[in-house]
RNA sequence: GGAGGGGUUCCCGAGUGGCCAAAGGGAACAGACUGUAAAUCUGUCGGCGCAGCCUUCGGAGGUUCGAAUCCUCCCCCCUCCA
């Protein structure tokens, strides 16, 4: 692929390219001389449970693989003793030797379910900044001013804010534009949160006398609430490894709003697939729960298989829509009760589908409780011993064996 | 070193002696409706076999008939000046 159809291909989804001239360069060299060129990317090893939002960069590192760049997976094991004090400043415990290695196995079994393990290196910069002196270090903050640091917007705005700002948080960004230059990076790639950092990078290489590494910022992919950022801590996300049958209904929970954007971000569709169905969608000539459903088989197709998918949409069909139990309901085994009769929300309580019995009280006031299809009013309800289904909203199920004596 | 601000139920945040299990918002959960766990509306949202009782407002004491609210000591966080 000549090298304007490879920058048309990468820029597709992209939030911004600076510079695209210079990336346009970069591409005609590596052609010329046939030396690929390479790509950065940096994660946490603090959070080895990738998420579709993840995805949205490691979708993009696919592209350039494909292209037959060079794929460099940073894993920031020495900057994760900081933690990105991107965004949220929540001081992070530094972890171990052995959680690192641990957690970049993990990784490593994600991102190869988008990425070619042989075409991708995995590099850890505490490789060379754990043997960098402090002399180095010292050296490489010259570098920098602390009116240049206050420049990035989450600084200054925490600035302005009277919220406190840690001097080793000014070291982060410092650190991951010198992971740039030691890997002599031509491009890196990062959320759109990320491109004060990203920025560093540049000059630091210029600093040190290299070509200045091109840098590429993705859309931040909003979660299931469709306003926050998706993220685990904020439990609106979807991940990799989650189950198919999760995978699809949480898709399906997405406000419709979100979807194109889902479509847009996530999955390969092009530019003018994409445009043909926004426009089905506005005239009506596509029902918006059937474009969601089309949605969240694509994307569980491509972390499990089709069938997968396929069985994924029965399910939910079939618990959501019609409305009946789910097709394989957790069976909780026997429950031994040395009374008579048991009372309903102990039984619930006891199985553990609800947490006290003043919730469990509440949910049968909202009739929000059925035992064997049945639903509960009567919250004193005693039940003998025998095989109960209960459920629990819509979400909830299971079976159990009551032995009363 | 000096001055000031603050720690409230999952989160944000009100409350400065009783009407406070604690406003409001968010999240979450439930119900209705539907096109789906979208949207919208309504409700719930510490525990307890619950018209009652018990435990909560950084920690420990104290004042009071009564404290999240007042006093004492302690712990923690932040800002400004130097």
């Amino acid at each position: 692929m000549n090298p304007n159809e490879q920058l048309e291909l990468i820029k597709n989804g992209t939030e911004e390219i600076i510079l695209e001239q210079e990336l346009l360069k970069k591409l005609k060299h590596a052609e010329k001389t046939g030396r690929p060129l390479n790509i950065k990317a940096g994660f946490d090893p603090t959070a080895p449970d990738l998420h579709l939002g993840h995805t949205v960069l490691i979708n993009k590192l696919r592209t350039f693989q494909r292209l037959g760049h060079n794929i460099l997976f940073l894993i920031g094991d020495f900057t994760a003793m900081i933690g990105d004090p991107s965004g949220k400043s929540q001081t992070r415990v530094a972890l171990s030797r052995e959680q690192v290695l641990e957690n970049a196995r993990t990784y490593k079994e994600q991102i190869f379910k988008v990425l070619d393990e042989e075409k991708t290196q995995l590099v850890f910069n505490s490789s060379w900044m754990q043997p960098l002196p402090a002399e180095d270090l010292i050296q490489l903050c010259s570098h920098y001013t602390v009116a240049r640091m206050l420049e990035r917007n989450d600084f200054q705005q925490r600035y302005a804010n009277r919220q406190p700002i840690s001097i080793h948080e000014f070291i982060y960004p410092l650190i991951q534009g010198y992971d740039s230059v030691q890997l002599k990076a031509d491009v890196e790639l990062g959320g759109t949160d990320q491109k004060f950092n990203l920025l560093v990078g540049r000059e630091l290489q210029r600093d040190y006398g290299q070509e200045p590494q091109v840098i590429i910022t993705l859309p931040i992919l909003e979660g299931l609430d469709g306003v926050e950022k998706m993220s685990k801590s904020l439990g609106n996300y979807i991940g990799i490894t989650d189950p198919a049958n999760d995978m699809f209904a949480k898709l399906m929970s997405i406000p419709d709003a979100l979807m194109l954007r889902y479509y847009r971000l996530l999955t390969e569709l092009t530019p003018c697939e994409l445009s043909k169905l926004e426009q089905e969608l506005a005239d009506g000539g596509l029902h918006p729960r059937k474009a969601k459903a089309q949605l969240a088989a694509m994307i569980v197709s491509a972390y499990h298989d089709q069938a997968a998918a396929g069985e994924a949409e029965e399910e939910f069909e079939r618990v959501h829509r019609l409305k009946k139990l789910p097709a394989d309901i957790e069976d909780k085994g026997v429950i031994k009760w040395d009374k008579p009769k048991i009372w309903v929300a102990h039984l619930i309580t006891g199985v553990g589908l609800l947490k006290s019995s003043s919730e469990a009280r509440r949910m049968i006031q909202q009739k929000a409780v059925s035992i064997n299809q049945a639903l509960i009013t009567d919250i004193n309800l005693e039940l003998p011993s025998g095989e109960y289904t209960i459920q629990v909203g819509r979400r909830k199920f299971c079976k159990i064996q009551v032995e009363c004596t």
